[in-house]
RNA sequence: GCUGGGGUAGCAAAGUGGUCAACUGCACCUGACUGUAAAUCAGGCGGCUUAUGCCUUCGUAGGUUCGAGUCCUUCCCCCAGCA
């Protein structure tokens, strides 16, 4: 259940989201813990840095370890040892994702095609049709068919506070034939995920009740996307994800979009922003009104040694922040922290690591390399929606 | 000293007459990454460069050949075994 409680002269909603795991104050960003943990991290890490909520994924833990598992340990809080809230994606990203034919990034000039790569699957993993999506495991190459309802049904078992309904996320190159008929379809499918979560709920003897979500689609059109909207505020959703937009995002302006969710969808819900972004996207998102975000990129920079290091205001004139690779020469015998601002483990005042050696530990393949990266990434976005909750 | 094996680009290691500026791995350099099939992927990695282009390379110095990293000879060095 979502309070609004006030709009900042910026545009920011101050806002807090009641779960059945704790009060949550918006806005806020969930760090991605897909197969049940956020990379590299422990979860009293994630606790310590004010990490509030973590998002998880369905279609992962249904393929491996299987929700009835995870049910029968006693729930996903307690099968990986987080006691926040817990946000699932309901796999409709998979579906765009797994649909799209990767092994088209392989350079004709690369010669070797590791095996088990997932760039070697020359065929695409997914079917969509009106019942729901026909999917082949990336594990095993096993079918499976997720409809709405059985999306919910995972979520349900798994025992998240927040839920996702199965949607349809087409590709930015989708034409717009495509785009409307995944409109169409992720409307009719919320409508039977709506259907179905309220008969399994009302059941339910749980004081705090999940909350599901409504996934807008409709592209880069904005009556699409307004359309998409009404439809699903008339199935009278918890909260609304912006869904779609965090792809193709170099040939792509979504800030219309944004703008025009944060204008229509009701200001008495929660709106989230799916997979944005970048902290300058976050930035700008919570101006236009979304008030949830998740994204990978600081976890898997990290992991791929890059870090954001946050600009001197005068000196933010484009980006608020500025990426740095850990790995680029220059930085070998750079005995400075990161950011010296940083209230990270990695950075703490007085007992902070030099870059030379996150960067030799990187090199290195040591584990603890990409775990410093990973907290110092973790904890700038954290604290980017502590400044702007505390913006005013 | 004798016998055998070997000296290839930063390292390791393919290559035994042309398709070799030279396979491959590592290292190194740079880039990408946005609801995670990602501790991943891509490109570069002798020099000049726009190059399917030119120049200089495979211990050393010569030679054979239309053509040599590849064959022959000299010398230098390394390794193993025997003295």
């Amino acid at each position: 259940m979502y309070k609004f409680i006030k709009k900042l002269d910026n545009g920011i909603r101050i806002g807090e989201l009641e779960t059945a795991h704790g009060k949550l104050p918006t806005p806020f960003f969930m760090p991605v813990g897909t197969v049940g943990s956020v990379k590299s991290t422990a979860p009293w890490e994630l606790e310590e840095m004010g990490a509030q909520i973590l998002l998880s994924n369905t279609y992962h833990l249904y393929l491996r370890p299987g929700e009835q598992l995870v049910k029968e340990l006693g729930g996903l809080h307690k099968f990986m040892g987080w006691n926040r809230p817990i946000l699932t994606d309901s796999g409709g990203y998979q579906v765009f994702s797994l649909g799209e034919n990767k092994s088209k990034v392989k350079s004709p000039k690369s010669k070797v095609i590791k095996e088990n790569s997932h760039l070697n699957l020359k065929e695409s993993l997914v079917k969509i049709s009106e019942d729901g999506v026909e999917f082949k495991s990336f594990l095993d190459g096993s079918k499976h068919l997720f409809t709405p309802e059985k999306v919910i049904d995972i979520q349900l078992d798994l025992g998240v506070d927040i839920l996702m309904p199965l949607d349809v996320c087409p590709s930015g190159k989708a034409s717009a034939r495509e785009v409307k008929e995944a409109v169409e379809l992720t409307i009719r499918w919320a409508k039977r995920a709506r259907e179905h979560f309220n008969k399994r709920i009302q059941n339910s003897e749980l004081r705090i009740k999940p909350l599901l979500h409504g996934i807008v689609q409709g592209g880069l059109d904005p009556e699409l996307r307004k359309y998409c909207a009404e439809e699903l505020i008339k199935l009278d959703f918890d909260g609304y994800s912006v869904g779609g937009l965090a792809v193709d995002l170099e040939t792509r302006d979504m800030w219309g979009i944004v703008k025009l969710m944060g204008e229509i969808l009701p200001e008495n819900k929660q709106r989230y922003l799916m997979g944005v972004g970048t902290p300058d996207n976050i930035i700008i998102a919570t101006k236009l009104g979304m008030d949830m975000f998740d994204c990978v990129l600081p976890t898997r920079l990290a992991r791929h040694a890059s870090v954001f290091v946050k600009r001197h205001p005068e000196q933010s004139e484009g980006s608020h922040y500025q990426l740095v690779n850990l790995l680029n020469s220059k930085y070998r015998a750079d005995g400075g922290v990161i950011d010296q601002k940083c209230g990270c483990r990695a950075c703490q005042e007085g007992r902070g690591f030099s870059k030379a050696y996150i960067s030799h530990l990187l090199r290195s393949n040591e584990i603890l390399g990409l775990r410093l990266t990973t907290l110092h990434n973790l904890w700038q976005y954290l604290e980017l929606m502590r400044n702007l909750r505390n913006s005013d």
